[in-house]
DNA sequence: TATATTAAATGTATTTAATACATTTATAAA
DNA sequence: TTTATAAATGTATTAAATACATTTAATATA
């Protein structure tokens, strides 16, 4: 028995670490996940999450973060863990198990020509395609981790444009719960967390009267999102 | 370059993935974790959480199981995964990562002989010594997991004995939360709940009076879990 | 057998948050 | 000037969270 076989981490089998982006986007009237149609076999041509093998000199998150960055152009993205899937047969390839991490990015930030280059659009999540392996399931599991942050947590801000109004941030979290809300209530729950700054400029491009546009404050915004809300919609 | 080598699953590095049991247990006064003392280089002597590097027979899931069936004897345990620790430089012995999972036990179903022949012993959440390598990350993580969790589903059937008083309970919760919480409030959010059954038994072990015991009804409570609640205390 | 002791059990008033619901307003376009 | 339309606003009702002190049941002991 070699050295190396007798160290304690030669016991493990090969398990190939994947990692698989699920990218969320808002355009304003709704929100949509990016995906892209597979290049590589097995299963090349067909529509598939985004991911990649981790490397040896990266973090698991690094991964995810140098996937996002290679297909948006985006970096400093806001991502987060959703959860491992380690079935034996999730893949028949090869075993292989996968990290799911959730990205929220702002649409109209990204590089277009890149996003195009890679094959990548962005589809509606109630309009989703059959994807490859599992990653139906990740989107599934990645959305109800989002909605329930959003129960304790502020959203949007990684999500809306640096000036938005409050008939868009209501767009969004009815967009995330597949929900109407009621506008008057909606409104004042919103404003009672006092993270908003109302600016004097409207948007017009809906609507004549035009709707005020608001920004975070960010330090306000930081502090709830430390300290944990209470947000029933 | 060999067919396999050609293979898309061939391009990954050999990283190795394991698996790392978090394992709470209460015993009617607070919530205490499972550790023992490592026996395999590095680290022998210290203490650390139970894990095992993931079979390539088996999943994620089954790793951790197997891994809590051979320390405490119990099969069917609710274990849930908390989340994937990947840093590269996290275990200076080798590329590894891996997947913290906590397990709600009962510490009196726990078959002693075997806990005790593994060399692992109940800690104290508030006395922790200081484990290997992110062990005390993957508990504080797995225990904020947990208090979140609480706040959406109830909790106690996987912890408590069968019957068991709702100061035993309080008492868990506040374990939990490291928190004292009022005794009329406590109780009447409980029952408000509506997932307990009162029994016309008492346990007089902890006074004069006695408390009445009571039973969770197994088939609200997991309706509870389903639907998820808003338990704020 | 009366008394002391102690944890368990109980109720109410107050504050805060959630919900339900309809009208007016500002502006551009006709 | 009128029309059309999304944006903005307020109030009353219900439900839930909180704060808070006394009585009760049973054993142990004087």
């Amino acid at each position: 028995m070699s050295a190396e076989q007798s160290n304690f981490y030669s016991t493990q089998d090969k398990i190939l670490i994947a990692t698989d982006c699920i990218i969320f986007g808002f355009d304003n009237q709704s929100i949509k996940l990016l995906i892209f149609k597979r290049i590589v076999d097995p299963f090349a041509g067909e529509w598939s999450l985004i991911g990649s093998f981790v490397q040896n000199n990266e973090s698991v998150t690094n991964a995810a973060k140098r996937v996002l960055t290679e297909i948006t152009g985006l970096e400093n993205v806001f991502m987060q863990q959703s959860q491992v899937y380690g079935a034996v047969e999730r893949d028949p390839g090869a075993r292989c198990i996968t990290v799911g991490q959730y990205a929220l990015i702002r649409i109209e930030d990204q590089d277009i020509e890149l996003v195009q280059k890679h094959g990548a659009v962005w589809h509606d999540l109630d309009e989703m395609p059959n994807l490859v392996l599992d990653h139906n399931q990740l989107v599934e599991d990645a959305l109800s981790q989002l909605r329930l942050k959003a129960n304790y947590q502020p959203i949007g801000f990684e999500l809306l444009p640096e000036k938005f109004t409050i008939p868009s941030l209501q767009r969004l979290y009815e967009s995330i719960y597949q929900k109407k809300f009621d506008d008057r209530n909606f409104r004042k729950k919103i404003i009672a967390l006092d993270v908003l700054t109302k600016l004097d400029e409207k948007d017009k491009s809906t609507s004549k009267k035009g709707a005020f546009l608001y920004k975070f404050n960010r330090r306000k915004y930081d502090r709830l999102v430390e300290k944990g809300i209470n947000f029933k919609l």
